[in-house]
DNA sequence: CTTGACCTTCCTGTCGGGTGGAAGGTCTGC
DNA sequence: GCAGACCTTCCACCCGACAGGAAGGTCAAG
């Protein structure tokens, strides 16, 4: 299939798939006669995969080690793992960060609870952020 | 203070402060006569503040807002309540992902983990990854 | 045979969160 | 009175992860 179809099947851009490209995450794929990008389905695989990777927080230098993991298969070793496991206390901290920004947040957001609503049925008195639709 | 003796205390470095109050995030603070910034102790503390919340996760707008609420003291009102709200749902989500993502990661961890490390014992095939020092 | 959709490469721009450096003014110690 | 550390503004650049668009080639339908 041509670029665009695999844009489409993928929910990425063309544009998106041809960057991924030339930074080596995805690898470069056959090309018609006349010089068009030829993918197979695994292509439109991988790309799901680097979404779903993206999603969570990995950034693509990180997805493309995982990739690398990946397309070695059984090839992996422990320096490998050792790499994951890096990965996993980043997480780890990453995650405990937000636990404590979240506690933060709710003690912000009681406090701003507690308050006598009325105070803000003024509209001209209720711009205390004015960031915002 | 000046500037400098500002940043060191609260280690960033003066570019970040000047940075930090071109977008608003710190206020403009008064001059010495020759045109010197001249800061007093509670800059320290916002800078921290600041610092505290990006190691949170929390974008410099995010901040920025709840500075803003900070600043505001008493007077906050319902709408800001819904501001924090909004900040912690999505805050809330961003835990998932990463929660998700780290047993993902366990997952590759274990089968990079369950090989045998005897593979790896010669450089020249240990390198899976070539990614990092 | 032409039109329009699709493709190619290449170069530029964007946003967030800064950092670097140039050109010049100021302050402190010796 | 001058060196060196500090300050000022301004403009430019970095990264990551793309998006926009120009200039040109290709392909299927009518």
């Amino acid at each position: 299939m041509r670029i665009g179809e695999l844009a489409d099947r993928a929910s990425v851009s063309t544009k998106t798939i041809r960057y991924y490209e030339s930074v080596g995450l995805v690898p470069e794929p056959v090309r018609t006669a006349s010089g068009y990008r030829d993918y197979d389905e695994s292509a439109a695989e991988r790309l799901r995969f680097i979404r779903d990777a993206q999603a969570t927080g990995l950034s693509l230098a990180e997805i493309q080690s995982v990739l690398e993991l990946k397309d070695a298969g059984r090839n992996s070793c422990a320096h490998t793992k050792s790499l994951l496991d890096r990965h996993l206390a980043e997480l780890d901290a990453q995650i405990a960060r937000l636990v404590a920004a979240r506690a933060e947040l709710v003690q912000l957001a009681a406090r701003a609870g507690e308050l006598d609503p009325a105070d803000c049925t003024d509209a001209n008195r209720c711009q205390v952020i004015d960031l915002d639709p």
